[in-house]
DNA sequence: CTGCTTTGGTTGTCATGTCAACCACAGTAC
DNA sequence: GTACTGTGGTTGACATGACAACCAAAGCAG
């Protein structure tokens, strides 16, 4: 039996889904980037040390909160590093510390409210709490593996 | 009155909005990278070719209909020349024609069952009406200015 | 006609992501 | 001990994407 070709409504609701964030995220990324400098993932792994590790996190662990892989958290710190955001120290062999620097703190705590605003703004307050709660469980979902 | 930092609660709808597109896309493009070969991308520009240009069309108005800038498709259209899925053709001095190659029409016609069938499989079937309703009214709602 | 703006496209550069290969150490099996 | 496996991380190559500078042809103002 043949798989029968999506139907129009079928591939409103793809293409619905598939660009459901990107505005979003690209404004939150704008504003974000005008104020201070910093990209989306650059503020995500800010966040994220700050956070969980209170300036300091093993890089593995960071990745894990992150959903990243270990390749594109590297790639992306060796970055980060060469803005002087974060440092990178030994802890013993293998395992390696990530580091919020003084520079990375001040551009953290300056996008903040930035970041706050913004995603009240354009996400938060553009939707009703029935949507918003069906956002999360739907991503919940999806995220799950099949 | 300064920005209140957001609340964990607010800190997760975030995150959960921001993931959500991740798993199901990456999904569904290696269901159509394993059988065909052909990456997301590539697929939408075949698709848009064949269906709203019986197989040419102009580059400005496929990059309109994909939601790209034009270097951006100018950019892929490189490579997917390159994997000969497309040649260029000039039709007057300025207008590029860009044409689907038998390959291109080969390999799209091998992915689109793959694609319907891994939409529904990893979207369709997954969410209640009720939730795809609201995935289409956000997704529309949203898209929109502020 | 000359000059200005718009349109259609290309190109270079850089940030971001993915993938596979690789390395070093640690733990466990034998 | 040696071998196998798993964990933590780096690296190189390449695809993708954003942005700005550029170029040539077309349209239009004067």
């Amino acid at each position: 039996m043949p798989t029968e070709p999506l139907t129009p409504q079928e591939f409103r609701i793809w293409h619905a889904f598939k660009v459901m964030g990107d505005d979003v995220l690209e404004r939150v990324g704008r504003d974000i980037a005008l104020s201070t400098g910093l990209s989306g993932p650059d503020f995500g792994v800010l966040s994220r040390l700050a956070d969980l590790g209170n300036g300091e996190m093993r890089q593995q662990a960071l990745a894990e909160s992150l959903g990243w892989d270990k390749s594109r958290l590297s790639h992306h710190l060796t970055r980060m590093q060469k803005k002087r955001l974060v440092k990178r120290r030994e802890a013993d062999q293998r395992v390696v510390l990530v580091v919020l620097t003084e520079e990375g703190r001040a551009k953290l705590d300056a996008a903040r409210p930035v970041h706050a605003e913004s995603v009240r703004r354009n996400l938060l307050s553009r939707l009703s709490n029935q949507q918003i709660e069906t956002i999360v469980r739907v991503s919940n979902l999806l995220g799950e593996e099949v």
